[in-house]
DNA sequence: AAAATAATGTCAATTCATTGACATTCCCTT
DNA sequence: AAGGGAATGTCAATGAATTGACATTATTTT
């Protein structure tokens, strides 16, 4: 019964422990110390320390941590334990570029369908998974409890799709549409706003030459 | 000669500051308070202050802010009113998305290349730009004055074709390779993690499903 | 032209996140 | 089996980010 908030400072930095511990399991690494996780990921231990402890005590003093065991327990913080149903809405460049290239079954993510409101696209194939109008998404989603949906459409419909889909009982969206969708707080949201990031990498580029290096 | 340095907490929200005022410019509202910004955008007036007094001030008293003028001095922030030339290295699913659906010229990006190691690929055309080879980065990142590389190839490559753009003068990285690439502090990274980003939708879907609504 | 109003700029207070320090616990060796 | 060493778990201290409060200054109205 922890039920303590965990700060999203914290969970964003899960994934990259994560992917961390898988490479060190991968290496046949069996055992890591806080202090050599420190080293090689440049965070410090106590941080480290402190992030695990969030969700109870995953090493044993005087040894370390257990790379495969807290692999694995990480894994399940993050629901990798368990299987999604996703779907991607909006087969343009990104949408189709996503279904090929996310290794989504890797990780739990089942692949469910495309859709589009395109018809010459319809039919066409996917990764083997034809693409789909759009009038069959909201009967598709309850029927297919799918949970999750990838938003790759104009930011004009993006408000309105995203209300079919909380409709039939999406549970996450993950966002790369331009805009900041207005749904309940029940349905998560997790934005991928790519010109944002590239703003930011303008701003530090300018910053760096404008600062004292020149 | 303002040199304090300005968080990166406080980089991250100019983006979007920017689109809303983008937006207000566009439906042709002139003037806009801290007050009024807040509702819209779901933060404290405060912190809008706040962020924008790092910058010196472009409010007036008594007023609030001209809309066209403040998004002209974030756009000038974030570096948008210089253009940077930019290539694509890895004309796979993702970078041919990115190439065909980044508007990248809206915002003062000039999309001057596209690369690849894969022979089949080579002269292919993506937004009237030929595949190039790889081999011909190197000279092209150096007498073309690219700023920007979008590097969207596999993790094994990617330091060491990171050390190639870096040698030759590159100025930023806009990194999709899932590594945390080690490159020197002068030069810019801007990571797009996206299998992190959806761990994290996981996370939050799950721990909404466990939490005490159910 | 002067007073009233409105909203910024800024300072202080609070909250949140990170770091440092150390006692505790467990492993490993002798 | 017992003691030494090593690294966790945790608490306290520091530092950063956010929020709140208000004096200041510009605008607008009378």
């Amino acid at each position: 019964m922890e039920n303590k908030e965990i700060s999203q400072a914290v969970i964003s930095r899960l994934p990259r422990y994560f992917r961390y511990l898988g490479e060190l399991k991968d290496e046949g690494i069996e055992r890591i110390s806080s202090q050599e996780l420190s080293a090689i990921m440049d965070v410090t231990a106590s941080q480290i320390r402190q992030d695990f402890n969030n969700f109870g005590g995953f090493g044993q003093q005087g040894y370390g941590y257990k790379v495969e065991y807290l692999y694995e327990e990480i894994g399940k913080i993050l629901g990798l334990d368990r299987t999604h149903n996703l779907i991607i809405i909006g087969a343009g460049n990104l949408g189709q570029a996503l279904a090929n290239y996310m290794n989504f079954e890797r990780r739990g993510f089942l692949f469910k369908g495309i859709f589009d409101n395109n018809p010459s696209l319809y039919g066409k194939k996917i990764r083997d998974m034809e693409i789909r109008p759009m009038e069959e998404m909201e009967s598709f989603v309850r029927e297919n409890n799918i949970d999750i949906a990838v938003l790759t459409i104009p930011k004009t419909s993006a408000d309105a799709v995203a209300w079919k889909l909380v409709d039939n009982g999406i549970k996450g969206i993950w966002n790369f549409a331009h805009v900041d969708l207005d749904v309940p707080k029940s349905i998560q949201v997790e934005n991928v706003h790519l010109s944002d990031s590239l703003m930011k990498l303008t701003y530090n580029i300018n910053r760096f030459e404008q600062g004292c290096y020149s």
